[in-house]
DNA sequence: GCCGTTTTCGGCCCGACTGTTTTCAGTCG
């Protein structure tokens, strides 16, 4: 219960009422208070217990109510009833691109559809087609987004993913017969999104009485269906849960644990790589201490899960090519931080103060620029005003040094936000696209090309402009744009929000042959925000990235 | 449901895009 949460119930409710309710107002209302207190840099506690929320704009007294409600019970008891009024189905039929709140309140008031299997027959019978504000287009789009939504289901990212893990671990671990409990497979390897947690037991004795046991508890918790395989010596149990990715738990004996935990981290590719090195061949290596012996048999050096990919990581081993991955210490500070004066929650001398704690010795503020107006972006009078800011606190030494840096919109024609006389005073210029992302490739290029080759722009921020789960990349040549970064000397951002990860580590190792340096961002819009560079952090050690080929700030 | 007054009701954010229309509604960032 934090006030993510509570953001997210009250938007839960204008999105209940949008589709119910006659009053978009009041919809409208919760959605701005939803937003106020995301964006206020109070604590959930502080909201309450401190009455910080009355100060915002846009809550008044039903919102105050609401807040507390939601501080006492975790949820809005008080909107339950309008919850329940709102056809389970229907909140999946919102996550389809294109399909809003009016959209699907048409389909469900005229053609009854409740969930996306009644949609979907809806589509294949043609009867989108004589809805108002529907046409083919839109059938075809509603039918692709339906596949989409279902091969998205039970994925979650990687925050997500880390946090289920780590909750059963703490579980299996008070069980009397598990001698050793690992996080093993896809999140050991930190992929960016997943399908399956899966946790690796050594364990005393039977693994069939352990995994009965097992079994037994996940029911008893009200997680059902639970399947059991055995091979060999290594057991698994798999539950489908009723929602995000499956559990996988694997049971093998301790003198087992370092051989079945190399083999359940995968991936596939590198297990295939590791046999062509005779990983099958050899019967002793079942037996092995830890996972470093195994490698050291086969003649390569450990290679750390997260490296774990696409089988390249055991040519670099074989040959003593395996990089020093670079790491988070390797920062010695880090640029595209938001702050009050466009969308983000704290202020210049908060978002100084704490990145000093956290040992960076510069930030580089980068606020969004004029034509991104929902985000408050700056006009040039206000640039100037962040200006000052930035020297006083810098004079004053109240933090990390400040770096004027701006997030600047790349419009449609390339151009970016500001004049170039304006630009040049900037210590750096992330370029960024925010509108207009469904361009065709070769419109999109030429922006991107434009503005890479803008002598004031440092680096593209997140160049594909995907959310990971969310939405689609750009159409984005990335070798072309690759190309141009290395010739004109720019960096390429890797955006360390876990919903971005963009630029892909994959395309990180083109980078990093080209010459094309990689800017581990967080894109923080509050402080806790600065955590995300570990995710970016994990992603260039993915790429076998080495603390050289980082973008590092130097004037 | 909130705000701000021309202070107790009337109006509420914006620009671009898409797919629908034949001048506009819905979605999205």
């Amino acid at each position: 219960m934090d006030k993510k949460g509570l953001a997210r119930a009250l938007k839960q409710i204008a999105t209940a009422i949008e589709l119910i309710d006659s009053n978009p107002f009041r919809a409208r209302a919760y959605h701005i208070a939803a937003r106020a207190i995301e964006t206020s840099p109070y604590s959930l506690e502080e909201l309450v217990l401190e009455e910080k929320a009355r100060g915002l704009k846009g809550i008044g007294p039903t919102m105050w109510e609401r807040i507390q409600e939601y501080y006492a019970h975790g949820q809005l008891l008080s909107q339950q009833e309008l919850l329940k009024s709102v056809p389970a189905g229907l909140w999946d039929l919102l996550t389809i691109p294109g399909l809003g709140t009016k959209r699907v309140r048409t389909l469900h008031e005229t053609l009854e559809v409740t969930s996306l299997s009644e949609l979907e027959y809806a589509c294949h019978e043609n009867r989108l087609l004589e809805l108002p504000g529907f046409g083919p287009k839109m059938q075809a789009n509603v039918l692709a987004g339906i596949h989409q939504v279902r091969s998205r289901a039970g994925h979650v990212l990687l925050p997500e993913a880390l946090q289920q893990a780590n909750y059963w671990l703490e579980q299996v671990r008070q069980w009397p017969a598990v001698v050793r409990a690992e996080l093993t497979g896809p999140v050991r390897r930190f992929t960016p999104i997943t399908n399956c947690v899966a946790l690796l037991l050594a364990v005393d004795g039977s693994p069939q009485v352990v995994l009965a046991a097992l079994r037994e508890w996940l029911e008893a918790t009200g997680v059902e269906g639970c399947r059991i395989e055995e091979q060999d010596d290594l057991a698994l149990l798999t539950t489908d849960l009723p929602s995000g990715p499956d559990l996988k738990v694997y049971l093998c004996s301790t003198r087992h644990f370092a051989y079945y935990w190399l083999l359940t981290t995968g991936s596939e590719a590198h297990l295939t790589a590791l046999r062509s090195q005779g990983l099958d061949d050899r019967q002793e290596l079942k037996e092995a201490a830890d996972e470093a012996a195994i490698y050291g048999q086969l003649g390569l050096a450990f290679i750390p899960p997260v490296l774990r990919e696409d089988g390249e990581e055991v040519k670099w081993a074989a040959s003593g090519q395996l990089p020093t991955l670079v790491q988070a210490s390797d920062l010695p500070g880090v640029l595209h931080i938001h702050t009050t004066y466009s969308d983000g929650a704290h202020s210049l001398p908060e978002m100084a103060v704490a990145a000093a704690q956290q040992g960076y010795s510069y930030l580089g503020i980068a606020d969004h620029s004029q034509t991104a107006s929902y985000a408050g972006g700056l006009t040039a009078e206000r640039v100037q005003q962040q200006w000052r800011e930035i020297e006083t606190l810098n004079q004053a030494q109240v933090g990390a040094r400040l770096l004027k840096g701006i997030e600047s919109d790349i419009l449609p024609d390339g151009s970016l936000d500001y004049g170039d006389d304006l630009l040049a005073g900037f210590d750096f210029v992330i370029a960024s696209v925010h509108s207009s992302l469904r361009m065709p490739a070769e419109r999109m290029m030429s922006r991107l090309l434009a503005a890479i080759a803008h002598p004031a722009v440092t680096m593209l921020g997140h160049p594909t402009n995907r959310l990971l789960l969310g939405r689609g990349e750009s159409a984005v040549d990335m070798p072309l744009l690759l190309e141009a970064a290395a010739r004109h000397g720019k960096a390429m951002e890797l955006n360390a929000n876990p919903h971005r990860l963009d630029l892909d580590w994959t395309w990180c190792r083109l980078a990093k042959r080209l010459g094309v340096k990689i800017a581990v961002n967080p894109d923080a819009h509050r402080i806790s925000g600065l955590d995300d560079v570990h995710y970016g952090i994990l992603m260039a050690q993915k790429a076998g990235l080495t603390r050289d080929d980082i973008f590092i700030f130097s004037q």
